[in-house]
DNA sequence: ATGAGTGCAAAAAGTTTGCACCGCT
DNA sequence: AGCGGTGCAAACTTTTTGCACTCAT
């Protein structure tokens, strides 16, 4: 995931959900502390059962369960914390809607890499497009398809078999 | 499904698709021509369950059992015929992409109404992007998240609970 | 004839849910 | 104490696959 930069947040990730659960009458509990603060250690696109394995290499033994990873995520996406982005072999992807500034994916169909960019011009667009249409606009997503800039190199030392299709 | 109307194609659908079969050594059996038909009777978007009741409820008797939809929808959007467009209730949507203009969708988040809209800019900022990135483009998804203007329009003779939250 | 294609049932795979026990507040 | 939360296992959903039979070429 290409980094671009991260936005300055008055609170921490961790405090927004505290807020975020005090309004809905639910606990902090050691699993949901656990997991924010893993999610939010790195900025790296993951999908549940990532999350899951990162929570159970950890050495202070708070492991989460799968079943409560996939009740959190969702609530994560609730408290506006996480956003899915796309799927990947099946599985839904996450990556941090908070504290992250908007941006949108380029996808490679042949290596799956995700790469990130940021261009106002698109969002401009949406806006006028939205308005045209008496829409209102609260979000979007873009998945631009094709083959990175790696997976379009010509292999060097590799079978032709590709080729001579 | 608005209708952003349709492009003159020289060969149909099915003629399309018996080229495709052609080259792979592949038949075009009875099964292959309902479904092509059924799919191109309408512009409507749909899954493979929808595909499954509407030939079904054909009264030609050319239904067309579950894993053989799966099957040809695979096969379908191999030969450039159709597209899949986003995820509905957890299933894979289809559209037609031959005989049809490119465009992208502003879907709304209360009645989950697909509207379709076209963009030049769009495409075009999309194309800048990639050269930036080296990235070899061959297609995109975007999809507008929002509420519609039917939606939007306050509700007249209605409860007012919702405009308490 | 012959090998691609079909339907059926079983299998996969990711995600959700019922339930008994646990632990915040 | 009381109620929300957790883990486990079972359930569910959509999609895929193995296999024997069928049929287009």
């Amino acid at each position: 995931m290409s980094d671009l930069g991260t936005v300055a947040v008055a609170v921490s990730p961790l405090d927004k959900f505290r807020e975020f659960l005090g309004t809905r009458g639910k606990r902090l509990t050691k699993e949901r502390a656990a997991i924010v603060e893993e999610v939010f250690s790195s900025h790296e696109h993951f999908d549940a059962d990532q999350l899951v394995s990162r929570l159970s290499r950890r050495t202070d033994g708070n492991s989460v369960s799968r079943s409560t990873i996939y009740r959190r995520l969702t609530e994560l996406v609730e408290a506006g914390l996480l956003r899915k982005v796309a799927r990947n072999h099946d599985r839904e992807v996450y990556e941090h809607d908070y504290g992250y500034p908007q941006h949108d994916h380029l996808i490679c169909r042949k290596c799956g890499k995700l790469t990130e960019f940021q261009n106002d011009a698109v969002a401009k667009t949406l806006e006028d497009v939205a308005d045209e249409h008496g829409f209102r606009m609260t979000g979007h997503r873009l998945e631009v398809y094709g083959t990175c800039a790696e997976c379009s190199r010509p292999p060097r030392s590799r079978h032709r078999k590709l080729d001579m299709i």
